[in-house]
DNA sequence: TGTTAGCACTCTAACATGGTGAGTGCTAAA
DNA sequence: TTTAGCACTCACCATGTTAGAGTGCTAACA
């Protein structure tokens, strides 16, 4: 069976008015409300044939149509109408990451509310990736006799605040000459170019009496940029969830509250995709994880220094406007990636 | 009328079975269930009596009676058994405050999540207040040409993060100059003393070329400091209120969701009573908050150097489990005054 | 005088019933 | 190929009925 213009017309009509409705939607509406020229009975034709082809689905005998997640696919990856972020989003959205930029781990929480603003559904951000960032610099602070705050900056600009608890009980010149030592030593680093000989090298620059101390700083700082733990997720407006006709029954809404809330789901759906910054969409039993059937996931990469490293996923209701959480995310994606951009030039 | 003894303990009775139930509860339920060696009539005439004495209502004619706000005030102020905190969780809290006593800002999101595990309910928690507090020390440390993280620690181990954009471009050396001058200066100090003359001094002691960039530094330390609004406050275990017949109406749920998300809100609840370490409670329209009149709030400060510092809440319907909150809030404080006294001691 | 059994009454929740409207599929005619 | 017409289905709503839980009142009892 061929999907010629007629089909797609319905196909359309079916989906936009699902995605504002949340009312499965029939023959007789569609003919009244978008005049196409042909009679209820034809469209009750053609959407038989829509249904045959897996594309939309009844819920029940008598009740409307309502889109398949095959039918948001083909809408997906087909039919959808371009549109652009309006001047006012881009400048705002703009601003806020130009004003920003100097704080990137603050600028993704702000991202992610402001894109759950926007759209209305629940945004999740991933701070970029320690493993393949370089540190630009360090900084040890004293909080009392045996711990120190140390302080990171990488190269796009997170800070990273860990607590060090110290074997032993440097002074603050020690502290500061340690500080001297490790700038010099990691400065410029990543994960990789740390290896048992600049360990070694540090251990044998420090002065004599902070070595152990020297070596619990340097642990906490390999085990920070070697694995992603240190990597923070973002989720915001997850309290939208509970405007959707879909979560009107608590114990849906609850579990996937519970859901959002843990981190290796939210890192496995981050990381779903083939990680560049296009645009990709999974839609309902697409996605992985379990608790997301019902959701749609609109996610993209960001960029620095050519390389991909954090992403951002908008997630709401099947029936989510994917065109407008496809413009705003592309909006944003691409500010930041500019603005990336210019840290790693500059 | 008199609360004689037998009054009392159909009123425990009903508080209790409402508490674990959330359904109205009959006189002949009360008769079976607590078998308390009188019919059922009795026990209807008696309740008809606490109704009349405003400790118990009927939602509507035939059903059985529910706790008012007065009944639950009464059961509160005279009637609550005495209860201690279990080993185990004793331990486990008493081990996670010491454990995180050198970042207290993390300790309390920490035990926000913990009470929150504990009692299903929602926690709510202030960070330790500014403006008592003094800093023990802080550092710059660059980020890129225009702008620094000003790290603060205070005495009561708070670790705060703000990045300042700056007037001019100090080089390393004059950063380090200045952190050296800041500190000199600062240290020991809480936002009275930072006068005018202070600032003065400073002005007058940093290298030419960057007084513009101490002043930018200043005002951040001073605004910090000053006001609360520097302070974080958190809630957890938010997403709990969804399992609470109370919230089974979303529209509800959602409404409480958002006012948790009102910081001015939170700090008013933090800040209603009258800020001891005793424990106080807030039954349902005792409560200064609109969207709180069908909740609960069981508060108690915490101190620090012999001064109200913060707070801690536990939200709940007003039906919770007022023992339970009490005892581990009793529990958490008690140990966190405990270390930050060692603190404000050692 | 306090307690209890008994009874009439009230109200909700649950279930059954029937009508209405929205929707479908099928068929025959245009 | 399109359309009008028709029989059919099903959710939804209003209505009626019943069972059950609960109450208040009264009269009898200890």
């Amino acid at each position: 069976m061929v999907l010629n213009k007629r089909k797609i017309k319905i196909l359309e009509a079916i989906i936009n008015d699902y995605i504002s409705t949340a009312e499965p939607i029939g023959s007789r509406t569609i003919a009244k409300k978008y005049n196409m020229g042909i009679s209820s009975a034809t469209i009750r034709n053609e959407m038989s044939d829509l249904e045959e082809m897996g594309l939309i689905v009844q819920p029940h005998a008598s009740a409307g149509r309502v889109p398949s997640d095959k039918g948001y696919r083909m809408y997906v990856d087909n039919l959808l109408p371009k549109h652009e972020i309006t001047q006012d989003e881009a400048a705002f959205l703009q601003q806020m990451i130009i004003n920003n930029i100097n704080q990137v781990d603050f600028l993704m929480k702000e991202i992610a509310r402001a894109i759950s603003a926007l759209t209305t559904y629940t945004t999740i951000v991933s701070e970029p990736k320690f493993c393949r960032t370089t540190i630009k610099h360090l900084q040890l602070v004293p909080v009392d006799e045996r711990s120190v705050v140390l302080v990171l900056v990488t190269d796009s600009n997170v800070v990273k605040n860990h607590v060090v608890p110290l074997a032993d009980a440097p002074g603050y010149a020690q502290l500061q000459q340690m500080t001297a030592v490790l700038n010099e030593k990691v400065k410029g680093m990543c994960s990789e170019d740390i290896s048992g000989a600049v360990l070694e090298d540090i251990a044998g620059s420090v002065e004599q009496g902070c070595r152990a101390a020297a070596a619990c700083v340097m642990s906490v700082i390999t085990s920070v940029i070697e694995n992603e733990d240190g990597r923070q997720v973002y989720a915001g407006g997850v309290k939208n969830i509970l405007t959707f006709p879909e979560f009107s029954d608590v114990d849906k809404a609850h579990r996937l509250f519970h859901a959002l809330e843990e981190r290796d789901m939210l890192i496995t759906l981050l990381n779903s995709g083939d990680g560049s910054d296009d645009i990709q969409v999974f839609i309902g039993a697409e996605n992985s994880v379990d608790e997301m059937k019902n959701c749609s996931l609109v996610k993209a990469g960001y960029r620095f220094g050519g390389r991909n490293y954090g992403s951002i996923g908008v997630i709401g209701p099947t029936r989510m406007n994917y065109v407008q959480a496809m413009t705003i995310l592309s909006g944003v994606v691409k500010n930041i990636n500019k603005a990336l951009g210019e840290l790693s030039g500059g």
